[in-house]
DNA sequence: TTCGAAAGTTGAGTCATTGCACTTACGTGG
DNA sequence: CCACGTAAGTGCAATGACTCAACTTTCGAA
């Protein structure tokens, strides 16, 4: 009764499938500003309309659903390994994650995908949001954390500043290097108020 | 030959303001998204394409050109107090720049027109933008300063972090002690691998 | 005074996105 | 196994932001 895929489930996951790969292959392609809902529906078989029922707008069609996301970043702090600092714990996560896309990236479109978005005003910003929407969530678990007030100011700063990092890292040529770096500055922050956390 | 007012000037910076008069009234009114640039355009007494020539689109309308606004944020860092470190000095400046706004008070609409821009995705994502788009620059400044490499990351992390924490800290019931806990984070982590600057 | 260029206009067109009124085809309860 | 509710998909029209390609008007400087 729960997943056991009907055929319609099918059907649907496999339109949502063929939208997406139409738009990323004629983004790649043309790049995103010359390719239109239309040709993407077009190329996908499908009306514009149906894309929209899909896909809450353009830029989404290129990224995945990330619902686990939060919960992921969020269990990166409350379940660090003891004696480890938040910031820390933060660090491990995000550079974590980029080696797990990274693990993608056999498949040659990979670089070329991340190119395309660090290239592309619309779609850096909508990946930029979408990962920065954990903020209020990620603050929560901090302040949870370090048997801080829930809406502590320094857990809100930490949390904006770790996700924040991300993209610093992300454009270095060395990301490892970067992020130890860029987190030494918030490990020393961090530890000048929070002794042991 | 340079700026004494001919009558052309004067004409063109009228429209620009009658345009932008008629949008933040129309805006306050109805609220953002009630209001299309058809709606300002007339109630100003030109065309769209005209609304467009001067302001580069819908969310400008309402904001000032802040051309002289990287410039002080540079001249923040490179003649802070003999003494301060940079993370103060930035405290200071994103502080006083707070209050001059809030002396614009005066005005009662000027609350309101705040209220708009937090409560409007579409303005909040724009000023945000408009704001740390002076990143490099001061990235740039704060390497000057401690006379690191022109692309070292720590200081761009910190330009980042100094920028970012405006908006942390305006949301705040009580920006002043918000700002006091979020730079201290920075000052401590940036004096930790900075000692003296 | 004349002439080039800047300011403005009109009107048509593009593009993303939404709403509405359909048809089609699953899947489930009887 | 079949009827029926409902979710998937369609077509079309509309809106709203923005652009483009001719114009016309009006300064201002040589």
């Amino acid at each position: 009764m729960t997943e056991p895929t009907g055929r319609r489930e099918r059907k649907k996951a496999q339109t949502r499938q063929s939208l997406a790969d139409a738009a990323l292959e004629l983004f790649l392609d043309r790049g995103y500003d010359q390719v239109g809902v239309k040709d993407i529906a077009d190329r996908a078989d499908v009306s514009v309309t149906t894309l929209f029922k899909h896909f809450s707008g353009k830029e989404a069609l290129v990224f995945d659903q990330d619902d686990d996301l939060e919960a992921e970043l969020v269990a990166a702090v409350r379940e660090r390994a003891p004696g480890q600092s938040v910031p820390q714990a933060l660090r491990e996560h995000i550079l974590l994650k980029q080696t797990q896309l990274a693990v993608h990236a056999a498949d040659p479109r990979f670089a070329d995908f991340t190119r395309l978005v660090q290239e592309t005003p619309a779609l850096r910003d909508y990946a930029h949001r979408m990962w920065t929407r954990h903020e209020a969530a990620l603050a929560g678990a901090i302040a949870e954390a370090t048997d801080a007030p829930e809406d502590d100011v320094s857990c809100a700063a930490l949390a904006r500043f770790a996700l924040e990092a991300r993209s610093l890292v992300l454009r270095h040529p060395e990301p490892h290097r970067a992020a130890d770096q860029v987190f030494a500055l918030l490990e020393h922050g961090w530890a000048a108020s929070h002794p042991s956390d």
